[in-house]
DNA sequence: CGCTTTTGACCAGCGC
DNA sequence: GCGCTGGTCAAAAGCG
């Protein structure tokens, strides 16, 4: 939970940077555009003096007075960006009171009252769906509980053979059908979590204890952190022809295996930027598509990201943040029970779907293209669908659609989404 | 020579 | 208990 909210910081300041130095370039130029203004002006008085042709002088007014226009329009947007910046800082620190509200909140219903183990059966918590664009419906998967990669393909594949298309951002809270809410979602690691550890934790973890032995003190905070329970997986599905996406890191393979199901070999790898990086990504082709390919990425990472790493770094690490923290800031904003909200708020934002599903049991935002879903297998993982690119038309409302949405959207999230839909292929940031 | 990749072996979890 | 499967290890091979 600290790690989202210091990586949720983190985006959040990078957001506003890059506002700021937006806005900073507008005024620049301002500057600029004025500067040359008034320096032409004094050329052509002084050309005047000199050949007194009225007419240039008419053309160079009129270009100072349409210059001048044009800096008034920029001023105003100036300022509209600055309201916006602005509100988006009073919603940061809102959100921010609200999250340690609900922090509190969590803590004293946990220490207070036992009979709380009943209520919990009711507020489960929730697997978090963000789909962007395709979408199909998700109840068939739904109803598995354990779906490998290869079985989302399948079904994946289907829906978009179907042409089942729902435009719009999903972001679906589902009701698990666990009965423990440990097991289908892992809550922020707290003392007491660990103490109602469901039988998992003896189970499956990730890495295995075999694999945690050996890995050093550096990074053994975060990874005892992460390990009580299984750890999220971000799966990026994209089309690349290269045998693995160009995600900025450095990967060393360790291993490959040819999965049940899919011809194709699935490879691992682990990061080997830091000594000690617990993070480790998994590549399979798609056996449907194999110009699609499906990148697992598990963990996080414990040093420093070069540049070009830190969309993907920042995205996938949002996204199991997210995914980890149980219910996001969505839900965080919904309320304690959110299907008590779901009926309440359906938004055409900039043209785009934004409605919650009526369904009780799930929420669910559509936007344009891109396919953004959270399942739950075995581990809690959430899938990235970037295989259709947005247009830049699309691209630019969907910009403007989370703006105003990122009150319900973790901001991390969303400003790592709007990175990710820039270009879907290539993570590597100057390429944008 | 050092690093990376390959590949068979090994281990643990899970279902029957 | 047994077999299947996913995930990892580590020795050997490959490469610059």
């Amino acid at each position: 939970m600290h790690a989202f909210q210091v990586e949720s910081k983190r985006a959040y300041h990078e957001s506003s940077e890059d506002l700021k130095s937006c806005l900073h370039d507008k005024d620049l130029s301002l500057t600029k555009q004025v500067l040359l203004a008034n320096d032409k002006k004094e050329r052509s008085t002084m050309e005047s003096d000199s050949k007194a042709s009225s007419s240039s002088q008419k053309e160079q007014d009129n270009w100072l007075e349409s210059a001048r226009a044009e800096m008034g329009e920029v001023r105003e947007e100036n300022q509209r960006l600055k309201m916006c910046l602005g509100q988006m800082m009073k919603d940061y620190q809102a959100l921010q009171m609200k999250f340690h509200d609900i922090i509190q909140q969590e803590e004293a219903k946990k220490s207070t009252s036992a009979v709380d183990n009943n209520h919990q059966a009711v507020e489960e918590p929730e697997l978090v769906s963000l789909s962007l664009g395709r979408f199909s419906s998700e109840s068939k998967r739904d109803g598995k509980s354990k779906t490998n990669s290869h079985g989302k393909d399948e079904d994946d594949e289907k829906a978009n053979n179907e042409g089942d298309l729902s435009l719009g951002l999903d972001c679906k809270f589902q009701v698990s059908k666990f009965h423990n809410a440990n097991e289908a979602l892992p809550k922020p690691i707290s003392p007491v979590n660990s103490e109602d550890q469901p039988k998992e934790e003896a189970g499956e973890t990730w890495p295995p204890l075999k694999v945690l032995k050996t890995v050093p003190s550096e990074g053994d905070d975060e990874v005892v952190q992460q390990s009580p329970q299984k750890k999220a997986r971000v799966c990026v599905k994209a089309r690349c022809d290269t045998p693995t996406m160009n995600d900025g890191c450095q990967w060393r393979k360790y291993g490959q295996k040819i999965a049940k199901g899919n011809p194709c070999p699935r490879a691992y790898y682990r990061c080997t930027v830091g000594s000690s990086c617990p993070v480790r990504k998994q590549v399979q082709r798609c056996a449907q598509d194999l110009s699609i390919l499906n990148t697992t990425y598990e963990g996080t990472h414990n040093h420093p990201l070069p540049l070009s790493a830190t969309a993907m770094a920042s995205t996938t690490s949002a996204a199991a943040s997210m995914l980890l923290s149980g219910s996001s800031s969505s839900s965080s904003q919904a309320g304690p029970n959110p299907s008590a909200t779901s009926s309440t708020t359906a938004a055409d934002l900039h043209g785009l779907n934004f409605y919650p599903s009526d369904n009780s049991n799930s929420k669910q935002f559509y936007l344009h293209n891109s396919h953004f879903h959270f399942t739950s297998p075995s581990h809690p993982t959430i899938t990235l669908d970037l295989i259709s690119n947005p247009s830049s038309s699309q691209f630019n409302r969907f910009s403007s659609a989370m703006l105003l949405f990122q009150n319900s959207l973790p901001l991390v999230l969303t400003s790592a989404l709007l990175n990710l839909m820039r270009c879907p292929g290539q993570w590597a940031p100057h390429t944008w």
